[in-house]
DNA sequence: CTGAAAGCGCTAACAT
DNA sequence: ATGTTAGCGCTTTCAG
């Protein structure tokens, strides 16, 4: 299997320089190396051909490929930040994809500004990416300048407009994996710090949250929902400690995400209470190594790698036919109980 | 600065759009619009061919201009996996300063194995990438079969060739700092969890811990040093283990890496024993969320963000001008104290 | 200083 | 079934 013929570096050896040794024009040679075309010349001829290039350890040159066909196997690939954890499990399991099926991923990074956005997608654009995957929070191809034949995905996020496809966690059946946990350990009074609203993952956890309070038949209190501004520790850690200074009593608190939950602990910490002693505490996300956490982190877990993968698949199958109807992909959450929960207090 | 007019998707405006608008040739356009050329016109004729070609949101194809120049202001990043938090901090540095430059890093994934690598290397060539920045333990370059001309540089890993340029981190200055700390709270017998000799990092901290310990006037006892296979959590709880049944005594232990670290607080858990109470310990690379472990953990700080962007700044400056002699980096290391290090009992 | 023309390596009509 | 031709968008000789 391992080819890698002699002076294969490079790409130095030519269309031209195959169809020399071939003994055939290079238009033939091209039809015979592209499996497409490949029927439209004679076996034998074929043969002769294939065999050259692997001999002079032929490689097309991309560009001028790309050049001639405007396509350039390229893929766009958008995240706010791969520093943060939840990322790079789904930037693997996109390249992984997509490296199998012959498309080079392009990693930007938006940081989450727009602007940055709006170069990273005129740059990629410019190097005529086939078409984009992103995980970004909002990513409006007609604000972005797209042209409507760039074919889009989005991964771990989701946008109201249900034309653009999407790969996402089930989060709803995460929040009531979660819920149900709690409500078996014996809580009743369960809060949840939730995220902004514009987030489309913040809007659904929560909106799962207060179904499965319903469904699990306990009061859904309003107060008992905080809201934080940005999904960071400092501003989880404020959240929960409004709740705990103002609203009322509660045993156990859902987080919007990990870093949210962690932000919980410290605001526990500072009023001396302890997790999971006073308050129970459940995260989102199960980012790596929150095992070893204190108290190791209870927390929903979603499967990133295979929502980077679903999505890659998605762009692929619209690459590879433009008419193709993609059906978004909802993956299934599973809960990771760890030190963070217990029972409450008598 | 905003720029960005109009109807500026996509590439459709081509050279010859921008060149009929300022009423010139091509030819010309294309000597005004590159800075190296501009000199070769006219100031005037410049400024007009500028200005059109900022009215129309003209960006040059990279294709068609690689095709004709073979550079595609791309560069290759090989780095073992982007899941290693110990990456995306240094692949952010990269694609920070990279495309601050114009380049796009595409970015390949090794997982430490040399198939896997041939076969990324041999796809980056063939895409015709400009160089390669590589965090890969052991990047060959003539064993991959790049031509000399190839532009290497090394981040966070050195090899023995010192022809090959890199940015590191300044290990032997880091475990100083850990070992000097450990002897001001009053710890004698210091014990080190080193990695294998093959993987240039351990190689350099094993050494330097044994210099340090030598410089501090302790005694240099061969015994108080357990090697881990890999430098995961597991094999460093086994390490761990082996020192703590059958070793000499210890009061602390210096991990090659913070996971190796995570496995002696297994270790020591398994015993019975308590950090920092039995045993302090130390990391190294500061990984995010290493404050929230249990205790929390001190670890030895590499700056891995200016790694990436000085490797590629070293890398620019070799595309800039291939006649540079790139002077490899030795970046400062530091020490974060939090709670896993304590003066010894008793 | 600028225009003309060739060509990077490939593919896709169009001819044969 | 294969050869011929043109051209993707750009840079770069070479003339003028």
């Amino acid at each position: 299997m391992s080819a890698g013929g002699a002076g294969a570096l490079g790409s130095r050896v030519t269309l031209r320089d195959v169809a020399r040794e071939a003994d055939v024009h290079p238009g033939t040679a091209s039809r015979a190396l592209n499996e497409a075309t490949r029927p439209l010349v004679n076996t034998e001829t074929a043969d002769r051909v294939l065999a050259a290039a692997e001999r002079l350890g032929y490689f097309p040159n991309p560009m001028a490929r790309g050049l001639k066909t405007s396509r350039t196997w390229t893929v766009g690939v958008m995240i706010p930040d791969l520093n943060n954890p939840l990322f790079p499990p789904i930037v693997r399991g996109i390249q992984d994809r997509l490296e199998a099926a012959g498309y080079t991923p392009l990693i930007a990074n938006t940081d989450n500004d727009a602007e940055r956005e709006r170069m990273s997608v005129g740059a990629l654009v410019n190097r005529q990416v086939d078409g984009f995957l992103s995980a970004t929070a909002r990513f409006d191809a007609a604000a972005l300048g797209l042209p409507e034949s760039m074919p889009v995905v989005l991964v771990n996020r989701r946008t109201a407009d249900e034309r653009i496809p999407f790969a996402i966690g089930d989060d709803h059946q995460g929040i009531a994996l979660a819920v149900r946990h709690l409500r078996e350990l014996g809580h009743e009074r369960i809060a949840h710090i939730a995220g902004p609203e514009q987030l489309s993952t913040a809007a659904m956890r929560r909106e799962a949250f207060v179904e499965a309070i319903a469904a699990e038949g306990l009061e859904a209190d309003p107060a008992l929902i905080a809201e934080t501004p940005a999904l960071v520790e400092s501003d989880g850690a404020a959240a929960c400690e409004r709740l705990l200074a103002d609203g009322p009593e509660f045993t156990a608190v859902i987080a919007v995400n990990d870093l949210v939950a962690l932000g919980c602990y410290d605001a526990l910490e500072r009023r001396g209470m302890s997790c999971p002693g006073d308050v129970s505490v459940v995260g989102f996300n199960d980012m790596p190594f929150i095992e070893h956490f204190r108290p190791p982190l209870t927390s929903i877990r979603i499967p990133h790698y295979e929502l980077g993968a679903e999505a890659a698949n998605l762009l692929l199958a619209k690459l590879d036919d433009p008419e193709a109807v993609l059906e978004s992909k909802l993956l299934e959450a599973s809960l990771v109980i760890r030190e963070s929960t217990a029972p409450p207090r008598a």
